[in-house]
RNA sequence: GUAGCCGUAGCUCAGGGGUUAGAGCGCCGGGUUGUGGUCCCGGAGGUCGGGGGUUCAAAUCCCCUCGGCUACCCCA
């Protein structure tokens, strides 16, 4: 490691082939399940201008000291920064192409925040997501959080649970807010000098301190869900009875916050047994009535998800789910003459949807079998010098003592095609 | 940003002041001349993360720095 000039920097790293492909199959599969609900995909820009980030939230530290920001060579420069999550940044899509409500979208894609590394937690990190923009209807809400539970089903993850409340609309936040200052203001020789920081800044989020010195004082705070409007009320207890009727167990979890200062109503987390605390939050979301208008579109509700796709591959590791992808190829070509035959076989091979890779640099016959062997692949095609001469190819089957067959070279798709059929 | 632990071959790790720094796995080659998976033999590969200092002598002790891990914080 000390060989080599450059590394990858802090916090970021290089995914190599067959991780890599996990996490390929991961995102697909929730693009599969997500389209099934009739979300389309967004591509949206990895860098947006820095105000747009501005408007998830003031105490965020997301964007109060996260942020990956830089000019452009412009004159004068736009400001610009690394995208940190993408809700802003699919909330300032809406707003600039105004398409037809409900809006309905997925996305996959890597976030930056600038933060001190450590396990399931990198400056480039991998989510999924959707959200659903122009609709306050809680069923839209049962959709979102069914979206993400069927993800993990679908990956094989049993440990996940589902952590439910309700941050009210701004009305019954002022009200809730105003009291949880009191309260804690009340209590504040008991918080830590952290917790009195936060709660200058933005009290809810004093609810979330995992100091165990904190915890009496937060576990008899008020709660937020017996501040909400009844309007607030009625539409949680709304998606809670839909949820019920599906027969998705939720845990109720007043005092979740989470850490984005745009979530109204709904808000929810997936938190994972197999990891520990410190990661355990595979995936999150919530209602943003606000922030569609804040970003200068129209008066328009939504509600989100995102699901961290390292995370969730830790998890899947820690249950022993998601099988190891197995090998692509199914033969390997083996050429000891060094001509062009290989490159002509592997081209046919290839055209005729068969995987196929082979050995470079002319490698002895033990060499090139060696690493036909490793490849995995079920069948291996040997040209050397006798069949060259008579115009033949050997074709060996990898996986049993049946010895190996001469055919006509002219033959060589058909028969691998043939035998691919039969071995497997 | 705060605190603790840790950086020795591609990987996992021994060695904790004294001659040319080791093992296993992996990689390359060979085992009588064209055949893999087992086995046997051989080989390549490290300025011991980087810089400075202490010492006759530093992988080993000290300082700084970079990186990794862990907790807080934050969140995916």
């Amino acid at each position: 490691m000390s060989k080599s000039l450059f590394r990858s920097p802090r916090g970021t790293r290089d995914i190599l082939a067959p991780e890599s492909t996990r996490r390929h199959q991961l995102v697909n599969r929730f693009g599969e399940i997500a389209e099934r609900s009739g979300f389309g995909l967004l591509e949206s820009p990895i860098f947006e201008d820095v105000s747009v980030f501005q408007r998830i939230g003031a105490s965020t530290d997301i964007v109060t000291k996260e942020l990956f920001e830089f000019n452009d060579k412009g004159n004068p420069p736009q400001r610009l920064a690394l995208r940190p999550e993408l809700t802003a940044g699919v909330c300032r899509a809406f707003a600039q192409h105004r398409p037809t409500v409900p809006w309905k979208v997925w996305y996959h894609g890597p976030q930056f925040r600038y933060e001190r590394p450590q396990s399931g937690r990198y400056r480039q990190f991998m989510q999924v997501g959707a959200e659903t923009l122009g609709s306050d209807d809680p069923h839209a809400d049962v959709e979102m959080i069914g979206l993400g539970l069927s993800f993990y089903e679908a990956v094989g993850l049993r440990r996940v649970r589902l952590l439910l409340n309700s941050l009210g609309d701004v009305e019954s936040r002022s009200a809730y807010r105003y009291a949880l200052t009191r309260y804690l203001q009340q209590r504040s020789t008991e918080l830590t000098e952290q917790s009195l920081a936060t709660l200058g800044v933005n009290p809810l989020r004093v609810l979330d301190s995992k100091r165990p010195a904190d915890q009496p004082v937060i576990s008899e705070a008020p709660v937020m869900t017996d501040f909400l409007t009844e309007e607030s009320a009625a539409h949680f207890q709304e998606v809670q009875d839909c949820l019920d009727g599906l027969d998705v167990s939720y845990e109720l979890a007043p005092r979740l916050v989470r850490g984005l200062d745009y979530y109204t109503r709904t808000t929810f987390e997936f938190v994972t047994d197999s990891l520990a605390a410190a990661q355990n939050a595979v995936g999150g979301g919530g209602r943003y009535d606000g922030l569609v208008e804040s970003l200068g579109g129209p008066s328009t509700p939504g509600i989100g998800l995102a699901l961290g796709v390292d995370r969730t591959l830790l998890a899947c590791e820690a249950e022993g789910v998601l099988a190891e992808v197995s090998s692509a190829v199914r033969v390997f070509v083996v050429d000891t003459v060094g001509g062009s035959q290989a490159v002509g076989l592997c081209d046919r091979l290839r055209r005729a949807g068969i995987s196929t890779d082979r050995a470079f640099d002319r490698r002895s016959m033990k060499a090139q079998m060696k690493l036909a062997d490793r490849s995995e692949a079920r069948i291996a095609v040997i040209v050397g010098p006798d069949e060259q001469s008579e115009g033949v190819v050997s074709v060996r089957d990898l996986r049993s003592h049946a010895g190996q067959q001469k055919i006509p070279e002219a033959d060589t798709v058909k028969t691998v095609k043939r035998l691919l059929s039969t071995l497997s």
